[in-house]
DNA sequence: GTCGACACGATTGTTGACAACTTATGGTCC
DNA sequence: GGACCATAAGTTGTCAACAATCGTGTCGAC
């Protein structure tokens, strides 16, 4: 089992690809910075031609934003755009939530619950770090248990745009308590195999983030 | 005012990406078909690398399938795929289809009126092609009035993968005329303002249609 | 001192040739 | 006659050089 899917790929171009959308996703390189193709090549040891059309992938990603002979930069998520991605996110992480509702096995439920009792332990210790890291282990789980693989490339894209604001609201004052609240409703909507019961539960959830990014948005400009 | 969209593209990788995205969505390039990279830049005039660059984009946008060493083809969509793709865009239109009811101007409606009053007008002539031009038309304009650009992009991705089963559905008996009840619904929707209703109105019209595409598929196979 | 033209450096876009790999073809051995 | 290996053709991946364009800094005119 678990054979390495297929015989996948060798070349190096889709090695750029992979290790460049890493470094975006880790911070490493942050938003606004230049992405200069000599420069990239030679610090991942790869030809000037694989960086190029990695770029053009991420520019499709909506990772990077490129200009015509201006280069590439780190595209820049401002707080709207933010607000729209997750208004995306929300709308298909509820379908998933749904059809997980519909598919998940025993099992499945298990290693859900087991999950949120371990948020419950790094909640009571104040690890919030963890937390967000076990919050992710989550909504992936859940995506995997409905089984719908484009939409999950769908919202993996659109969490790699988010990195950056990703941080802030998880880390907003009382929204943990709160996060963990949302996430007990929604594991136990799945487990009943309710799926609208689901999908809302996964809505609302998303939408107090939204919420909450505003909130921080608001009350830091004035 | 409309100004011309910045100074927009001029390399020619850009034009190969344009005009490849056209032909597929057009059907020129059927769904399997090889796409072989010298025929290609020799037939749209354009250097192999533009080609090249253009595939990779295109890859990214689920439209094309790349195997390294062997090639790239146009990805075929089969039924389940298809459905899955309908449920990511009913969810994203449904999104749009609600910040469309909180953000229409008077003249909004007046224009989704008057489409939807064209579209009366060609179903009672039987013109389906022309009622699928009109449908396409509709949900653009509920698109631009959400003013979502990033959900906007997702939802065209997800069209351009599914022109294949698109014209089945219209052609489903007794489709048209329920189809028209939808439209009218979710308009009417937008126009009162109701963002819940809007997004309701809209979920349930795709639901529909992805009802009708399984029974025509199961009503051909067995 | 400010504004504009001009040349320079830096970076990207494009082209052609070559290497690596896959698939098909043909011949040989059993 | 069929299976297997070697070879060839066809296609993609990679590399290096060249052309085109943008940003900048200098210089001169007013």
């Amino acid at each position: 089992m678990t054979a390495p899917q297929a015989i996948r790929r060798k070349t190096e171009a889709d090695d750029a690809y992979a290790t460049m959308r890493r470094i975006i996703r880790n911070g490493e390189l942050g938003p606004g910075e230049r992405l200069v193709e000599t420069d990239l090549a030679q610090r991942l040891g790869l030809g000037r031609n694989a960086i190029r059309t990695s770029l053009a992938r991420l520019e499709q990603d909506g990772l990077v934003e490129r200009t015509a002979f201006r280069g590439a930069r780190v595209r820049v998520i401002d707080e709207e755009e933010a607000v729209e991605i997750l208004e995306a996110r929300g709308a298909l992480e509820g379908v998933a939530a749904s059809y997980a509702a519909q598919r998940a096995s025993p099992q499945d439920v298990d290693a859900l619950r087991s999950i949120v009792m371990q948020m419950t332990e790094l909640l009571g210790a104040g690890d919030l770090l963890g937390m967000s890291e076990l919050n992710a282990r989550l909504h992936g789980r859940i995506i995997d248990i409905a089984n719908l693989p484009r939409v999950a490339r769908l919202i993996d894209d659109l969490n790699a745009q988010n990195v950056r604001h990703q941080f802030r609201t998880v880390l907003a004052p009382g929204r943990p308590s709160q996060s963990m609240r949302e996430h007990g409703a929604i594991v136990a909507a799945i487990a009943s195999g309710n799926a609208t019961d689901a999908e809302d539960a996964m809505r609302t959830h998303i939408s107090n983030v939204i919420r909450t990014l505003q909130s921080l948005g608001q009350s830091r400009r004035p």
